[in-house]
DNA sequence: TCTGCCATAGGGCAGTTGCCTTATTTAGGA
DNA sequence: TCCTAAATAAGGCAACTGCCCTATGGCAGA
């Protein structure tokens, strides 16, 4: 039984470049290439027997979350794995409110490609593990499904996000510094320089900004 | 570099074949094993030198959801998989909510459990296909799981909510005290009382607590 | 009336925090 | 290869915080 998987991509080499990736498996079988959800549509109607489709994101016409949406309206049986070189909370959270099945990054591997497609299938769903990690954080905080204007790129370094991560828990310098192990000194550097980057002066804001930009 | 692992799980039996599991891979090193969640905590005591717990969920005395608020707590760095044969909806999502880092079922092989772990460190969250299309089933349709019993009444006077709202924009007793045209005095005490009645020792935990009940 | 509760206010003390400077080691990018 | 960034660590200082004590006045309910 060959899985019949269409591909959306506005750029035509990456369209290539994924179906190279898939020509390693014999039981997948490429039906359909559009690069906007505009002509994808389009050849659904002339031809809707698909098992999955591989999504981007940015597209021209019709973007990757309106297809999503108005594929799974039409065709709900056929699943749909994100397939995009983005991996940002927006992102995410509106492919799956739109009802993808899944989410991966373009630079994944074929192994993993095919993994994800067959799972997919077999009523699972499709996603590498920092995307879950996105999700679970989603889920726990679902508050903060705004702030589009504001993209002020923040970044911390793991270090940092570990630290922040204790300090939202309410610990002190020394307690944190006794779970990382490492000297109060050197977790309070860490907390000098995080509250450089975010702009703030204290913990509690901290702790506020990083929530509401998703940080912890 | 060694993987310092926890195993809990009320089934002595079970902790035996995760062990067996674990035992191919050299850079396993299994630091603690415990029967439920108290003796896990008491051993972290002595030694929290550890890099992820596999937790059970449902134990006597403690439970894993209980037990992974309270670990989670207390040692955030440390990463929390569940390993339960159960993958119903509220377990799931308690436990997300309560921070575990992955969630997995027993039936796992070995290799996927290894992975799992390897992803989880590496800063992903470990999750088999089926778990990860019940968090984006739980994103889509947030049952809102309200806790019955949870109905413990928090009773704050008015000019106590007015400084809480206060406090959780950042400001400190003085600016406070300026704000409200009253004593820095008062306003210590005002969060003193504040801080009994919530059962919590600092402003950061107080205003968590307060925007969890809906108090601002 | 008396007993709580609330709001107000002050003092003290140990520990924490925010901010400053300096310095070494390591890992990764140009 | 050099250079930057990150991670590590230490010392000092003023201010803030959490927690303890006491004290006064008002107001509501038993």
């Amino acid at each position: 039984m060959s899985l019949k998987v269409a591909i959306v991509d506005d750029n035509s080499f990456l369209i290539h470049a994924i179906k190279e990736k898939l020509s390693f498996f014999e039981d997948i079988v490429i039906k359909h290439t559009a690069l906007n959800g505009s002509e994808l549509l389009t050849k659904l109607e002339e031809n809707h027997n698909l098992d999955v489709i591989l999504m981007d994101i940015e597209m021209p016409v019709l973007n990757g979350i309106e297809s999503t949406q108005m594929v799974k309206q039409k065709y709900p049986q056929i699943k749909i794995i994100m397939l995009t070189a983005f991996d940002n909370d927006e992102n995410i959270f509106n492919a799956i409110k739109a009802g993808a099945d899944g989410y991966l990054l373009k630079e994944i591997n074929p192994e993993d490609l095919y993994n994800g497609i067959k799972e997919t299938l077999n009523g699972g769903a499709a996603m590498n593990p920092s995307i879950a990690l996105k999700t679970l954080k989603l889920l726990r905080n679902p508050i903060d499904i705004q702030n589009p204007c504001d993209k002020e790129e923040i970044s911390l370094s793991k270090r940092e996000v570990e630290v922040l991560e204790q300090l939202s828990k309410g610990l002190s310098y020394t307690a944190i510094a006794e779970n990382l192990f490492l000297s109060p000194s050197t977790v309070r550097k860490h907390i000098e320089n995080i509250y450089k980057k975010l702009q703030v002066h204290s913990k509690m804001e901290a702790v506020q900004k990083a929530k509401n930009h998703n940080i912890i």
